[in-house]
DNA sequence: GCGGACTGCTTACCT
DNA sequence: ACAGGTAAGCAGTCCGCG
């Protein structure tokens, strides 16, 4: 060990939170002889040894071997606020005895602190409790006594302690102390110390698996009666496919054991042996695992995969491994990394394709079950089974840097973060953030029955029609930089040294002394800003510019959901005049750039949110530009309008009631790429047939500027349609299952095919978007809409008539052309062929 | 008894 | 459990007419 960890300990004494003051000391003497490790930290528990709780952080070494570390030091606490001086009640909160269970509950010490709680300071006593959930008990005690509130008592102790000992997981940490089972497998040190210096991130050993089911068609699979057939595991240099059906192959990859049991026990060996860091499957959390445990205990068998031999906690929802973090891919690239995706659907193969350019094997899984049965060739099975392996491998190497800037702004462990959602790991990092700044934490509001319903921005309702030359800016980050810039904060509210209000509100903050979330905000834009800086010049690897690009979307979308800490009823910093404030100061900046763009006589279009569309007329691109830096230098130094294009020509489409213009627009750029926002197009609940149509309608018209061609395009295509020669992949309409199928009150297309799914034995879960096209018969849509392998015939009248004539029918009419007549006439002699 | 109008459920999109 | 607003399709029901 180096000597810097000496110091370092020094330095970092103070964060322990140990109750006994000799303890420094004696720790101190004890660093000089103990043995030094340092170790990566994967996942962090917490147990009672008797009534004390006992953290624990399973991980691997930098030579390799896996750790558990535990720190038995640390102690649960919580704050009280007097409403007289702290002495008031300090001897009474010391002489509190409350005992359940033969067990007795007390503060052991308590500590005079000056805190500040919403940005005021206060005067404070940090209680600490003797016993891991001793704190609750001790509650109905403290409230008798002269006192005005109870902080960070609903803080987990896991999160308090990654917190105070400032430990990021994953992270490269020196531990001092005293291996107490040397000869074990999994060695078990009793830290005195544990220290993180430069941010040193773990390169982990990553398993994926994938398992195939023998699930005969038109039977419903059940883990009741379906076996297991085949596992496939892949990591980096590492390849196995285990079956209980032996064939002739020279794959040494393939490995036959006897039975279904016996395929349950090599899973096991398999993750035993190779001691992964990390598993991960795609829908491990809620098919994978659950179904493996169904079997397995038909067998009696139990997954006592833990790195310290415990059995994994295998729940219909959630899978968790003692000393390896389970990541469920498909949770986290469909909660977090969905709207940086294009595709339509979270299919494995569509998202791999998507993230790394590679493709599925294409065979008919469905045979499996014939071929197994018949003893024939199963190496195309395998291959299948060990590609989807293969490519969740993958996929989870792309995701990784994004898991682990969240790792490293909320301290939560790979876990949770790969299960968690932006309002968690924007508490997360709040309360991160609160400890270090010596903020108390405010609880979590008990009920929130007074919601109060905010106001939209008022925007410039946009006229339907064609339009050229159309400037778009766009505000960065608004929300956050009106956080920063007006000092949105609880405490800075109201305050009694200043009077300025918000514009339309009878409210007003604090312009002298910074709030916590206003300073925070700021450093948020601040360090995204720099990484902007960094990512334009060159010099760098392909894994720095990866790292760089997750840390600045890691960082975006916790600034970007701070908005939603004041505006959610249930977030801890819950307050609806900062809310309102933020909304108010977003419509005021609004309104100041279209006031500003008609004082230089640009026709404004569209304005919403934080969007501003204008017609550049008679002026140049330069002039346009001219005006945003001005208009730039006159904001306040975080807000920053951007130029977020040039289009020489678009269009805003009424919606089909005429209502509606707003949020309804294609707009066409220099290099002739079309950008579409919320017409049919880019909508995946219509059909491919209906989307392709009507972009190419928007392109002839955009672009080629041939209203007649367009016209003679959709003719073509609804004679082809009506032809039946259209293939039947472009009639395939995209729908996402929300809920569990027995849910539903009304059987709407997706939800009868989700049924017909299910009834053979397809795996269709909340979240599954479910594939369809309406095929021909009596009766509703729903009942004639079929899985896309047993249409027989589609339905060209719907499609016509329900979804490609609906498309295009609006944009003609916002390009001066009634569609249904037009199509009527045979000559079209009335339609210009150009507009 | 029938067909159109209306209502409610549901999904998806944009900022 | 990211909000809030809006569109719009389809299922299912209501309602008026006969």
């Amino acid at each position: 060990m180096a000597s810097r960890n000496l110091y370092a300990a020094c330095l970092y004494i103070p964060y322990y939170g140990i109750i006994d003051q000799n303890h420094y000391i004696f720790h101190y003497f004890y660093i000089v002889k103990m043995a030094g490790v340092q170790f990566y930290p994967i996942d962090v528990r917490m147990r009672t040894i008797g009534q004390r709780p006992v953290i624990t952080l399973y991980g691997r070494t930098v030579s390799g071997e896996r750790i558990a570390v535990t720190d038995s030091n640390y102690f649960p606490y919580f704050y009280v606020v007097p409403k007289q001086g702290v002495e008031t009640i300090e001897q009474d909160l010391l002489k509190i005895r409350v005992k359940v269970n033969d067990e007795i509950h007390s503060i052991i010490k308590v500590e005079k602190k000056k805190v500040k709680i919403f940005e005021n300071e206060k005067n404070v006593l940090k209680c600490y409790v003797n016993s891991a959930f001793g704190s609750s008990y001790l509650f109905d005690e403290i409230r008798k006594l002269n006192i005005s509130g109870i902080y960070e008592n609903d803080i987990p102790l896991i999160t308090s302690y990654m917190i105070d000992r400032r430990l990021v997981p994953c992270t490269l940490t020196d531990v001092e102390g005293e291996i107490t089972n040397p000869s074990s497998k999994l060695p078990v040190m009793r830290a005195d110390l544990l220290v993180q210096g430069d941010e040193q991130i773990i390169n982990p050993k990553v398993l994926a698996f994938d398992i195939e089911i023998y699930s005969p068609k038109e039977k419903s699979a059940s883990s009741e009666s379906d076996q297991v057939l085949m596992i496939s595991f892949y990591s980096d240099n590492y390849k196995k496919t285990i079956l209980w059906k032996e064939f002739k192959t020279d794959d040494k990859s393939i490995e036959f054991v006897k039975n279904e049991f016996e395929l349950l026990t090599a899973f096991k060996r398999v993750i035993d042996e190779f001691q992964p860091d990390i598993i991960t499957g795609y829908a491990s959390d809620i098919y994978s695992f659950p179904y493996l445990k169904k079997r397995a205990e038909k067998y009696g068998l139990k997954f006592d995969i833990g790195v310290d031999r415990t059995i994994a906690d295998i729940s219909n929802s959630e899978t968790s491994i003692k000393g390896i973090a389970h990541v469920d891919v498909y949770k986290f690239i469909s909660k977090i990394m969905a709207s940086k995706l294009e595709s339509d659907t979270f299919r494995l193969e569509d998202v791999a394709l998507e993230l790394t350019g590679e493709g599925k094997k294409q065979i008919d899984i469905g045979q499996l079950p014939e071929v197994w049965d018949e003893s024939g060739d199963l190496s195309p099975f395998c291959d299948y089974n060990m590609n989807d392996a293969y490519l969740t491998y993958k996929i989870f190497g792309k995701m990784f840097p994004f898991l682990i800037e969240y790792v490293k702004l909320t301290n939560l462990d790979i876990f949770d973060v790969s299960r968690g959602n932006f309002s968690q790991f924007t508490e997360a990092f709040l309360v991160k953030e609160s400890k270090f700044s010596n903020e108390l934490i405010p609880g979590k509001p008990t009920h929130y029955e007074n919601k109060e319903t905010l106001h939209s921005f008022p925007v410039i309702e946009p006229e339907q029609g064609v339009y050229n030359n159309i400037a778009v800016f766009d505000f960065k980050s608004l929300h956050p930089s009106i956080i920063a810039t007006h000092n949105i904060s609880v405490g800075t509210l109201k305050c009694s040294c200043c009077t300025e209000n918000v514009p339309g509100e009878e409210i007003h903050f604090c312009s002298k002394n910074a709030g916590f979330i206003p300073k925070l905000t700021g450093n948020l834009i601040d360090r995204k800003e720099r990484i902007l800086e960094i990512l334009k010049t060159g010099d760098k690897t392909f894994e720095q510019q990866t790292q760089l690009t997750a840390r600045y979307d890691a960082i975006t979308s916790i600034a970007g959901s701070i908005y939603g800490v004041f505006s959610l009823p249930y977030s801890r910093w819950y307050n609806l005049e900062c809310s309102k404030s933020i909304a108010s100061y977003g419509r005021y900046y609004l309104n100041y750039v279209v006031d500003k763009a008609k004082d230089e006589k640009f026709d404004v279009l569209y304005a919403d949110d934080d969007l501003i569309f204008f017609r550049l007329g008679s002026k140049k691109p330069e002039q346009a530009r001219k005006f945003l830096d001005e208009l730039n230098a006159s904001l306040p130094e975080k807000m920053n309008l951007e130029h977020e294009g040039l289009y020489p020509r678009g269009m805003f489409v009424a919606s089909k009631t005429g209502k509606e213009t707003r949020r309804r627009y294609a707009l066409l750029s220099d290099n002739g790429v079309l950008k579409v926002r919320g017409l049919e197009s880019s909508k995946r609940n219509f059909s491919t047939i209906a989307r392709e149509t009507q972009e190419k309608v928007l392109d002839l018209i955009l672009k080629e500027r041939k209203l007649r061609k367009a016209l003679e395009y959709v003719q073509t295509v609804i004679s082809d349609v009506e032809e039946n020669k259209i293939p039947l992949r472009k009639m395939m309409i995209y729908t996402q299952l929300a809920r569990e199928i027995s849910s539903y009150e009304t059987i709407a297309p997706h939800v009868a095919v989700a049924q017909k799914m299910q009834k053979q034995g397809f795996n269709v879960i909340p979240g599954s978007i479910i594939r369809y096209i309406v095929g021909k018969g009596e009766g509703s849509i729903a009942e004639n809409s079929q899985l896309p392998n047993e249409v027989k015939e589609y339905n060209a009248d719907y499609y016509v008539e329900h979804q490609i004539i609906p498309s295009v029918e609006k944009i003609f009419e916002a390009a001066g052309v009634n569609f249904r007549n037009a199509l009527d006439e045979k000559e079209q002699s009335s339609l210009s062929e150009f507009i």
